[in-house]
DNA sequence: TTTTAGCACTCCCTGTAAACGAGTGCCAAA
DNA sequence: TTTGGCACTCGTTTACAGGGAGTGCTAAAA
């Protein structure tokens, strides 16, 4: 099959996505000539409407309804018809404006961050919070609790803090301690938490009879410390929104998504994705590979920190989504929220 | 109006009202002499239906429809005729078995129990951590994270640990820090929260010009670190269980529930009124005094430390819901959380 | 005096049928 | 190649009748 369009079919295909997304009903051939700029009569779009559906583009619900666009539709629409504009100005002061309130908790920021993408996008806000093993070390610290009880601090370059219990074998005078929390100061500042851990483990194994009683415990510590990482935290603000949509009013259907999205495993999942990519991502329907999400649709961005990507953040939605408008708020959110994460904490 | 019902009125109050909690239809005479254990007619049934609606007990949705219960009725079943077993050992097993994984940290262990609670009752679980003034002080650690910026370290007699980024106006050096810091810890170890504020407070009034350079800057320093606490962070889980329920099948009304879910705050002051009090409590519909959650009804208990309430967990749903299985429930995980942090932490 | 049976009445729910409307596909004419 | 016309399809709405569940009242039975 020829899979080039042509220019007209390319914008009848527009007109019919653009007109879906502002209605969320099957759009007709009458209704796309009287609304949209299309200058050619019913007839002719039917035409072209046929052939969008025999290439994959369109459906139609049942004989005499209108067209709605595939997931292919909604992927060609994403790929080559869209065209991206800038926020206004006056848009990104409001977003920012969000954010100075929040000056310097690194959590407040990104809940923050997923209640204005909610709520400038009318759609379900999603942030991924940093990977503790993606942080570049900048401090730790030992507090003993008891005799066989000592929390770790550990402080990120980013401003990350992050603790953990951790129970310990041989009492450990506050003395040791201080010294411990130097040693480790000294060696590991400037290293992701993967790299500190990487090390540690290597250390621990070459001087296994480690003639520094200090030294053993040092790593034996930071080892029980580290071992599990905190799964990365996701935060979701706006579930609200999804009550809104016309494509959800089944409550089967709801409850479903719902539920994926507190179990949020496979979020955390969906989100990962986008970690490693530059610029805005749009996973379609059945491109997330979860039935449970097959009528959905992420835009996610990754923010970073000094040091490479640290999260991901976006939005979730219907399919049927304004991927023009919310494509800027996620691209931008995701720059700002890195900005504010470089330049709060030096 | 004579507001003592005869037992008969009673015997057959609770039956419609079990009997609408388990099917979520409104009951007639008739079904309830067929189901209940109801030796009486439909005839004197609905005498004394008729009795009770008048009363204000019960309500008709229409002439033709069965009764159900008003909150006036939901609130003489909770107050009188409820009979709370205890849960039987099996059941409390495998509540507590959910919390092995869980041993030493306390926002894990919060977590669990909202989705402990969700699971166990099948509506919606919530959990209000404990508010930072009202736990006792055990340790504080401070780490210079660059010359303008400090991050404090509380931990707390239960093991919460909570952390705040605190500006300075002068460079401390690494020894100043660690001087006040043994000073705080030795000064205020074993006093709540709101007591070390208290004290800071005052004695940063008394020796205003105080000679010592390094207790006013301790003092400068830790009611800085003080000065907002963490609004009492609460733990929703399982709110898709709402959509389980037929009373809410209307989206309009969803979606106001969902949002005032979102929202947090008005959860945070129902939960907040039952921190003072002992045992189960139960908010039923108005009661709450917000319209929002008119046809929600709370079951709540507060858990505590070592000394005294700490914060308070519960369920939500419609009011509706079988309170004589889901408020056992709810008092033996608040017993359970008191118990774990209890132990937990010596 | 209390309980019960009978009966007329109300109101919701369901199913059917008809009318309607939006949209399609195809064909022939422009 | 485009357009107008036309028959056809199919979901939606409206109207209406019938059934069912439940009530209140009254009079008879216990």
């Amino acid at each position: 099959m020829a899979d080039t369009l042509t220019d007209r079919s390319q914008k009848i295909l527009e007109a019919i996505i653009e007109e879906y997304i502002a209605t969320a009903q099957p759009v007709g051939s009458k209704a796309l000539t009287r609304n949209q700029g299309i200058k050619l009569s019913p007839a002719s779009v039917r035409n072209v409407m046929a052939e969008l559906e025999d290439l994959g583009y369109l459906a139609s619900p049942h004989t005499s309804a209108g067209r709605i666009p595939t997931e292919k539709g909604y992927r060609f629409y994403v790929d080559t018809l869209l065209r991206i504009s800038d926020l206004d100005s006056q848009q990104k002061d409001q977003i920012e404006v969000q954010y100075q309130h929040h000056g310097l908790h690194m959590a407040d920021m990104l809940r923050e961050a997923s209640r204005t993408l909610s709520s400038f996008s009318n759609y379900t806000g999603l942030v991924m919070a940093p990977r503790l093993k993606s942080t570049i070390f900048r401090h730790i610290e030992f507090v003993k609790l008891s005799s066989r009880l000592v929390l770790a601090v550990f402080v990120t370059q980013s401003g990350l803090v992050q603790n953990k219990l951790v129970e310990i074998d041989e009492d450990l005078t506050p003395r040791d301690l201080e010294q411990i929390t130097n040693y480790l100061n000294q060696t590991m500042i400037g290293l992701s938490i993967q790299e500190v851990r990487a090390r540690v483990v290597t250390e621990m194994a070459h001087e296994k009879a480690l003639y520094d009683h200090l030294l053993r415990r040092a790593f034996a510590l930071s080892s029980a410390a580290l071992i599990d990482e905190i799964s990365g935290d996701i935060i979701i603000e706006g579930t609200s929104h999804f009550l809104e949509q016309p494509e959800f009013a089944d409550l089967k259907c709801m409850k479903r998504i719902v539920q994926t999205f507190e179990q949020k495993s496979i979020l955390v999942d969906l989100l990962d994705r986008g970690l490693e990519s530059q610029g805005v991502q749009v996973i379609i329907g059945s491109e997330t590979e979860y039935s449970e999400l097959s009528d959905c649709s992420l835009i996610t961005a990754a923010y970073s920190g000094k040091r490479g990507a640290l999260g991901t953040l976006g939005v979730i939605g219907p399919n049927r989504m304004p991927y023009s408008t919310i494509i800027p708020i996620v691209d931008y959110t995701a720059n700002l929220i890195s900005r504010l994460l470089d330049t709060d904490n030096d």
